[in-house]
DNA sequence: AATGAATGAGACTTCATTCAT
DNA sequence: AATGAATGAAGTCTCATTCAT
């Protein structure tokens, strides 16, 4: 793994902390106000260098935008295997992409608000077959398909559900983003609420 | 209706331009990087010429977002009647609110996007005490009462469950716009589904 | 007097307004950010309708500072029959100065710091042979010789003894200025104290 | 004494000559018309490189501000002991204080008739007590009480009077700036006829 | 690898002024 | 006599970026 020089480490050390730099300033002031100077005071260089690492500053903003994105993934798929139980899996997702996503709130309401080709490409999920093309909705038709063992759902009708529940999961999570003046005790409430009981519901039929 | 001088009627005129400048640069390039010179750039006028029909940039970005606010809860109070059956109320609201929002697509993600007081003031929803404030959750939650007439939930459930189906339908709403690619089959059959099925899934508990 | 028409009488009842709206302005945010537009918001005008009555911003200007002037010295002269006693008139002249200066500072600073010919034109006092050209000069001259009867000054000395105490007072005045934020006790007691006792002092000679 | 690098000597000629070109501009058009792209275009460089050197535009004003008050009360320090004759004293003193001042006109014009906080801070001489605080006045008090060793002046009338020659000398001064073209007989006559005797009466008292 | 100097564009805003009505 | 529309210049400041060192 550690087939890196010394300079490459050296290097990719300090494109991690441009981009954390990144990350800072635009939970503290917004994603919008990001710039290169000020990522330069804040990790005490100069602005040019940032040149040596990063092509320009959108190159900056890509990356944290995929590594927001990557993160989100990523902590999704590890929460699958805690437990067997399909509800409770379900649950375990819901919650754990709501509080992930709180983590980088500008990111997320960045990357899901754009409706560029080039944003949309990774992020899309509505799409026919979207199941088989995305981790998240084909975990969540997993979970749905385990809820209900013996019946048959038309395979249409799981994905919808599953796009669904996806979409609803991420209104909550950008309302939550969006209210950030929300009552701690409230915003627990609604977490609660929604990933213990709705999505459940969601995922049901009767 | 007209009592407005020519005078009047052109000043009017000019403010729609800059108005509909902006939002078209709002479109294009985002909100958050509509500039003055952009607009003026737009209506072919000097940028100065903008300060004499409002007195500053956050005037008209306050306008752009309040007239997109407006258009979405007035067509939205209109839809309220039709029926009586509660479970069939709920399908045509969410339909309603989803079509009519597809309608002004910027100025809805715009609207729900921005966190700043000035704007959650009149969007927010997930606070304790909506279904009172806020006529779109008090109109879900009725909907959700009336369909257990008997029983009795608790009150706080029933606000719960109806800010997550606003939100959740919200959720759809922005994910339609943004995947602005989306087959028009498939967009009907989201539409249909959530609203359809979803949304009473949600509203029901065992 | 009144040979004026009605139409010159209310054009001049404008300048004045517009004078004073300028002067206005000139005490609660300075001198120097006197500008056309809040002149014309003051007076609840366009700024267009200004160019009526004045030429441009300059004469306005010019105008402001050459009343504030003005009434500094006809103030000055209207004091001066008070009393017979020269000493007595000396201190009263003194005072009031510097009590017409303080109600318009910001003029008497421009008028007083500006070197430009335009304005040292009527403004200095300290060449040979001012006792004959400026009133004020004179007057205290005047005191001076009062004070003394049977002695011969030298005329010239006389001549700069007045210049000096015009001088002083000046500077006593402008430095009232600008520590605006003086106690007024102590400002009443420097005022005081100068006038009544200093300005004598400087008159005398042993 | 030069141990600075080439790059810091550099930098340092840069911020020299930006002030020097704002000096230019003040003693030119006035102090209030001193502009970032005046100086710009003065030093032949962009506006923006001007924030390379100075945070602000305030920081160029103030230590414009600052040079100047420093030359003058460096000057007057040294000035100080030469004779035990304190009559004689505050005639070198008085006449030392116009003639350097008379060698930096604009920066004393500047420091003088500015009213802002920032200046009067440290410019301010008529509060009560500022025979304590500031170096000049007790100087001058100093002078006033070695002249009357016997008697025994009321303390606060010493300070007044202290107080007020200070005020006196720079009016004079301010005046002697203005009317730049006087001769140069009579502007010797005057600083000759106040330093020598206007201030020692007004030291003195009957 | 890193710096500091420099630019040019652009941000918002205020202003004096002109002109047609 | 008065207005409102419009301009163009100027104001301060921030930014992304380049380049010589």
């Amino acid at each position: 793994m550690s087939t890196l020089t010394r300079r490459e480490r050296d290097a990719q050390k300090m494109k991690d902390d441009i981009l954390a730099a990144a990350r800072e300033i635009s939970n503290q002031e917004g994603f919008g106000s990001i710039s290169i100077r000020k990522i330069a005071h804040k990790i005490e260089y100069t602005p040019s260098i940032i040149y040596h690492y990063f092509a320009n500053k959108e190159e900056i903003l890509e990356q944290l935008l995929q590594s927001g994105y990557l993160k989100l993934t990523t902590s999704l798929a590890s929460s699958k295997m805690i437990t067997d139980d399909p509800e409770e899996r379900l649950r375990v997702m819901t919650r754990t992409y709501i509080e992930e996503a709180l983590k980088i709130p500008e990111e997320f309401v960045i990357v899901h608000s754009d409706s560029s080709p080039n944003v949309t490409k990774h992020t899309s999920f509505l799409f026919k077959g979207a199941s088989e093309k995305r981790k998240a909705i084909h975990m969540i038709k997993k979970c749905i398909m385990d809820m209900h063992p013996q019946e048959e759902w038309e395979e249409e009708m799981v994905e919808l559900t599953a796009q669904s529940i996806a979409a609803a999961t991420m209104g909550v999570t950008l309302k939550l983003i969006a209210e950030s003046n929300l009552e701690e005790a409230q915003r627990k409430k609604i977490i609660d609420y929604f990933s213990d009981e709705m999505v459940v519901r969601m995922a049901k039929h009767e």
